[in-house]
DNA sequence: TTCGTAATGATAATCATTATCAAAAATTAT
DNA sequence: ATAATTTTTGATAATGATTATCATTACGAA
């Protein structure tokens, strides 16, 4: 019911699936996921969803600001010959990669890491969009 | 022949196919590629190779440091239902995520922008490893 | 309720990458 | 050198995530 309401405010059709989904994902922490999680969340709490009807719903989501998109490269794998440690421009229209000056862009601070663990690199990628 | 002794002191055999490819990648500017780009070069200076082969010697050369790949999350798409700017440790170990308190990471300066772009926003991802 | 449009879902298609494994090439030992 | 051993190559199949297809179903405005 509150889901419905959310649905419409973002503009989209509540259908029983996304109700479903927008359920399971927007009333308890921030989380993440993917389509195969999300789809035994699903059958865990009984449901049943076509997985292409999950990554429609996902992707609807995303378009309206429900939820986003972890950062990726594009869907290949992306290789340099620049094995120095420096961090890239990706220009979104067409997907080039331009490599930043190291000396460009510092760290202010990194953050407390997990116990346990240590930090093993850190790889910044900023995002152009032609100027307007 | 120079690409004979780069890839011994490597580690690697000097394979014909492996000698092409590090002729092509490792002579000039750095650059920024895929396996398909790649092929393509090679046959555009009049060699063949299986796509197979260059995926071995891609992930040869990254194992041993002669290249790197672009660091993405893994090979399924991830999404976050916590929409605000955030960033993420990733736990290699797993493929985990971990969202990083904003106040916890500051950029002490951005890097110049490409003429005519702006910034549309930024990413950074922070590897973990277990402490030793 | 009815009608027009949008969403769903079963399944096929796609695309990048990895697996398979016999044949060819590179190294090592004789 | 030659033979023996180990790696690598490559044609193709397999995999796995995601998108396309399109008939059926659901939603919502009138």
């Amino acid at each position: 019911m509150n889901s419905i309401h959310r649905l419409r405010n973002y503009g989209l059709r509540p259908t029983r699936q996304r109700i479903m989904i927008a359920d399971i994902l927007l009333n308890g922490p921030n989380r993440h996921f993917n389509a195969e999680t999300l789809l035994n969340d699903i059958e865990k709490s009984g449901g049943h969803m076509a997985l292409a009807t999950i990554y429609n719903c996902l992707n609807n989501f995303k378009t309206v600001g429900l939820i986003k998109q972890i950062e990726t490269q594009g869907e290949t794998a992306v290789f340099d010959t620049n094995v120095k440690p420096h961090h890239h421009f990706l220009n979104e229209e067409n997907g080039e990669l331009i490599d930043i000056d190291p000396v460009e862009l510092k760290l202010k601070k990194l953050p407390k890491t997990p116990d346990g663990y240590e930090i093993k690199g850190f790889e910044v990628i900023v995002r152009l969009q032609k100027s307007t």
